[in-house]
DNA sequence: GATGAATGAGGGTTCATTCAT
DNA sequence: TATGAATGAACCCTCATTCAT
């Protein structure tokens, strides 16, 4: 209860300030505590920041498994495309990505955190891979676990463009799709007029 | 002269603590300068980061002079991807960019920044693209600035797994060009053992 | 309570040094209270200076009263007097005073309270010497408003006086009660030794 | 030549920021010179104030001269009162006085300069109520050098009243000269309009 | 005589964190 | 559990002053 407002609360500031800039005067107030309250849940803006870093990252699970039911790749890749980086409620928390990965990069500990998770994605979304490489929709010589590592940079590299504003996102989403199609098909598609 | 001398000391803070967390007594102390005389090349540690990566942002552009010179888009690629992705004293400055892309995300006037070096980055990419189109080595239907932002994307994506020190990145790394190179080929290639 | 303690400790202090010259860090020692918690009850320097300066001013109509229990006008003029410019316990509040004129000269916002300040203390003497006026010890055809406001500002000019340490004050006190006696004095009045 | 220059700036900025919150910098930018230079004109900062201030007391001298000048002791009150207190040229000056002041409550050498010049001008305008006393527009038995300092402090706290922005000052001004006019009258006057 | 470059010392302010209640 | 009050340590920035040229 507390604790999930809390969370909802730091979520917020952390994504208009990033980590460092928000204080935790300003999450507590946004969550609607007092700051020696959530020192009660948290026992240090680090473990604060571990904790909403670890709730993202369980999060993306989730939309290994929208691929997964889509029925076919293609479907399925547009659906999350279209989710992750088109949807306004989402690209929020993707921006949120970009200061995870920056804090990743000199914090050991979150970089663990964030390797695991990563080692999850990427394991799900391979074994997807490879069951879409039996049913002939994928090239079935390509390496399902790069191919997967793969897609998930592209995707964090998409995210990356939100964050400077980047125009007619709308429509290289389309490209994005595409792009992976061809890259992994089993044969010779005609490149769609997306790209 | 001082001027690049306290930027390459603020560089060397900014990768070890990020923006915010590096301070001005840390950065002149790297520089081996005081903080009042580093207040004299940059009326604020905001002008300063600015400054920087405005400085870095310039010269990616000189990567795509190496693709183009390298004759086949293949080979250029490989060399840019191993310059990028895999020699460690380039692979600093790409850590620094994700703290950038955080920053530009909050930061109205970093982002334009990074869009204006984005646009330029791009074109130049696009532009090259079309050559190879020409050639015959990419497919002539594929939107080139299209394909250019995803490259870059890509690239990117592929930057933030080094920051939580993915393993296996050199392999990795091969793959990434596979990856794309089958994303734009005119001709159904074999996909080659490193995917 | 830790309000008072602190403007007690600022009122030391910009006696000593003048607000500029006052250090946070120097006040919240005098008041025996970290420098962080004095910015819990004054947001800033500034707002502190200005708590102190209405704290003040306010003190100033209690003299007033003074001279309005003391029955006859020259009676409460010397006692005002002696207490404002002799009462080594008052100067210090005095010398202040001239800080904060050559403040409000600056500052448009404590000259706006000075000059409410002004209003009510110009007012209640005005009051007062209208009353002397019908008791017949005051000469009638002299517009109190004015009045008020050059007795005040004698007074204000003496202790300016006091600020260089200018000497034989006490014979001058006495000299200055004379001296407006004199100026208002319904009927001739022949000069006592005092002056 | 150079000197003049600077103190001129160092006035503008003092007047405009007070001894403290004016810094080197502005003041030499002020001056059209180098901060290094101003150096080597006042050996320190508080030696330029202290340059300004003996500058300033002496001028003060000169207008004693116009009354003396003016024939009748109150013709002369009444162009001093309006040079001092109406002229705008005159009142920045005046304000500066206040800062002059309360530099003097902290700094004794400070004090000790105003003093000096305070003795100076009390001597002549006291030199010059005796004269009136003579001739007999002044009542004989006045302590001419108390009445000299009254009046000093009463233009002192007016000026005081030009840093609040008090208004009707015009009005005020001329009830000031029947103040003290009526103050050392030798005869009864009758209370003119002005107050 | 004049200056650009340099700096130690400090100034106001904020922060993460603690603790008594 | 919840909080208001408290603080040491830092942070960004500025200032008066010096010195080599």
């Amino acid at each position: 209860m507390r604790r999930e407002q809390i969370l909802r609360g730091a979520r917020a500031c952390f994504r208009r300030k990033g980590f460092h800039a928000a204080s935790t005067a300003e999450i507590s107030a946004e969550a609607g505590v007092s700051v020696a309250n959530l020192y009660q849940y948290f026992p240090t803006k680090d473990h604060l920041i571990k904790a909403l870093i670890e709730e993202d990252l369980t999060s993306d699970l989730d939309l290994v498994g929208m691929v997964e039911a889509a029925g076919s790749f293609r479907r399925g890749l547009e659906m999350t495309t279209q989710l992750v980086l088109a949807d306004p409620a989402m690209t929020d928390d993707g921006l949120l990505r970009l200061e995870v990965l920056a804090e990743a990069s000199r914090n050991p500990e979150i970089a663990a955190v964030v390797r695991e998770a990563d080692d999850h994605l990427v394991a799900a979304l391979g074994a997807l891979i490879v069951r879409y490489q039996n049913s002939g929709e994928i090239h079935p010589e390509i390496n399902a676990a790069d191919a997967a590592r793969l897609i998930v940079s592209l995707y964090d590299g998409l995210i990356g463009r939100l964050a400077f504003g980047a125009a007619a996102e709308t429509e290289l989403v389309a490209a994005a799709d595409s792009f992976i199609v061809r890259a992994l098909a089993a044969v010779r598609a005609v490149p769609d007029p997306d790209m």
